[in-house]
DNA sequence: CGATTCTTTGAAAACAGTCAATCTGTGTGG
DNA sequence: CCACACAGATTGACTGTTTTCAAAGAATCG
């Protein structure tokens, strides 16, 4: 598990292999099989999360008892509820393995001492954030301009295997459509 | 405008008088009048922008012709072209004043300078991204959650005093809805 | 195989978008 | 100072899209 996340390390920065041995002192390699949780609502969340295999989805149930899926997180991203770990508020979210998978863990305070021992690890995660910052921003930005099949049309684009990795339902729950409206989409292409 | 410039720094963080020469010595600062540009689509954005007065928006204009606000952004907060920033590519938003505004701009190579020299300078822009993302976050759930009525329930929460700054009409596309859509939301309150 | 989950389909209702006309307020120039 | 132009907001009628509800048909898993 850990090869993985070193070849990912090494695919966007260069680590040394000292500077590795540090990281593998404080990662916690956890196993999850399909549909255990990785993290709670209500739970409060402190680590950065790798998945070095596998799928995680981000999801949040509303007053009305539905999902509405926020982020699917295959393998080489990482996951997590920033908000729950930069304030310490319990998480909003569920993050639940939606394929057996294999997650790294790295406690908080063990990232903070981290991006201070190794430089070109805090540079990497200060450019993971910018560039998540900007998907954001052109997901926004799709959800503003386009139609529901202008939108998934996007969505294949930028996840091209996602559709054979989850059900459709939650493709619709994150494009934020009905799964019926979805199917019909699909039906007359 | 330095001055809203240091008081906000102080608010965030604490910067030494020295530490503000520093700044002071590479920050420019413009004066906007209402419609100006900041930024104009196929430009290429190198500054950091804080806008000490006034009122900036970001929008996009389609295939169509239509305008799709992304952003507002008033006095104290930061604005710009992150994605045209990070990449060198030429922006694909405008960036326009809508109320006389004044902006500081802080060059790109500055502002790695500064980050360097000014460690809590630093810190503060890094905080400012990962609060930033998280709204953003909350945005696209707001977008995939609720109806056009919620959505405007959130942004007034959000912005209480943007409806009395800018036309019905942007603010709907801020949402993605059709001003006549958000004009009959608002009537029947 | 049986149970469960997922997808599709149909029909009706709710919702949002478009187009066009009218109304309102603001600011400009005669 | 008034008349006019202009931008923005509202309203109505219509159209088109999306949701909802319900039921039936696949697919998957233990």
């Amino acid at each position: 598990m850990l090869e993985v996340f070193k070849r990912y390390l090494n695919s966007k920065t260069s680590i040394s292999d000292e500077e590795f041995e540090l990281i593998r002192e404080v990662a916690i390699e956890r196993k999850l099989r399909k549909r255990q949780y990785l993290l709670q609502e209500g739970d409060i969340w402190k680590y950065d999360a790798f998945v070095c295999k596998g799928l995680m989805r981000t999801y949040k149930v509303d007053d009305k008892g539905q999902e509405h899926v926020l982020q699917f997180c295959p393998e080489n991203w990482w996951t997590g509820d920033r908000q729950s770990y930069i304030s310490g508020e319990p998480a909003r979210y569920n993050i639940e393995a939606y394929e057996d998978s294999e997650v790294i863990l790295i406690p908080k305070q063990d990232t903070a001492k981290l991006r201070i021992q190794i430089p070109k690890l805090n540079e990497m995660m200060y450019d993971l954030l910018e560039r998540s910052f900007i998907s954001l921003q052109n997901r926004v930005q799709s959800n503003i301009t386009h139609t529901a099949e202008e939108k998934y049309g996007q969505f294949l684009k930028i996840y091209p295997d996602m559709s054979n990795r989850v059900p459709l339902h939650m493709i619709a729950s994150f494009l934020g459509i009905s799964p019926e409206t979805l199917s019909r989409i699909r039906a007359k292409k």
